[in-house]
DNA sequence: ATCATTGCAAACACTTTGCATACGC
DNA sequence: GCGTATGCAAAGTGTTTGCAATGAT
């Protein structure tokens, strides 16, 4: 309980930092992504808060989202047609989505190298790296 | 003259070759592809064909450009939300979107370095590099 | 009292599906 | 003639918009 209280407020510092102003439906969107770093989607975080908060609405989810992801909380992921996914951790690294059981994992990259001349006189504003395939847990199902 | 009726072969051989039986439409969203590294959506390809096969329906561009992303003859891309983008263009490369004017552009990747141990147990069918930002065309715009 | 946030319902855009027609070997 | 390709119309899915109700300071 008193670990919960704490960790409610952390929360409200992190959406005030990022020039939020909080609420009840912001702080429980944001505890779901600090807490599932599943890469949802906004109908996964909808139904996951939906027995908590019966009120609330997926318009809201999707209007919060947009928030964070103007003020850089979280970034979009454009993995798979048809889905947006959306993953609060800042630091660069790519994606990796089985195409069996549809879990997106996070790989760290260390360095990628491009062909620099055709590239450095445009403004870079996001990087982001895809992978598909199949994972070994699928892979071992076979 | 000549040189389109050339053209049409190679295009009808390249069909062929992937498997697919040739068909009017098939020859000419493949053609419009070979002749436009633009990443184009299916809208943009339906709109370009439309004038010369009024009869052609969005669903015959949908219906084959699946056909043609099974059999390997083009990718599909999903750099932004709510569109898919198809390249014709089998070698791995990163693509670049300008934000402000839309364009993508291919640019060449020449080696990516991951943290190999979590990765190396999955089977990886695709490797895509996005990056998103303003090109220079459109900087000097400003 | 004022301004921002929420959330319902309707609208939207893109894609897929069902099915009848047309085409090719 | 038979199997496939085409294309219209309708349905489906995820997202956005308009606007009224609610909430916060």
């Amino acid at each position: 309980m008193a670990k919960n209280k704490m960790k409610q407020e952390e929360l409200v510092v992190l959406l005030k930092d990022a020039g939020i102003k909080p609420s009840v439906q912001r702080i429980m969107i944001l505890d779901y992504l600090v807490k599932n770093h599943t890469h949802p989607t906004v109908d996964m975080i909808y139904r996951a808060l939906y027995t908590d908060i019966p009120t609330l609405s997926k318009t809201t989810v999707y209007n919060t989202l947009d928030l964070f992801t103007e003020h850089n909380l979280v970034q979009k992921l454009f993995i798979e047609e048809n889905e947006i996914r959306y993953d609060i951790d800042a630091a660069v690294h790519g994606h990796f989505k089985c195409v069996d059981c549809g879990l997106v994992t996070d790989f760290n990259i260390n360095r990628i190298e491009t062909e620099v001349d055709k590239l450095n006189e445009n403004k870079i504003i996001a990087r982001e790296v895809y992978y598909r395939g199949i994972c070994k847990k699928c892979l071992a199902n076979k």
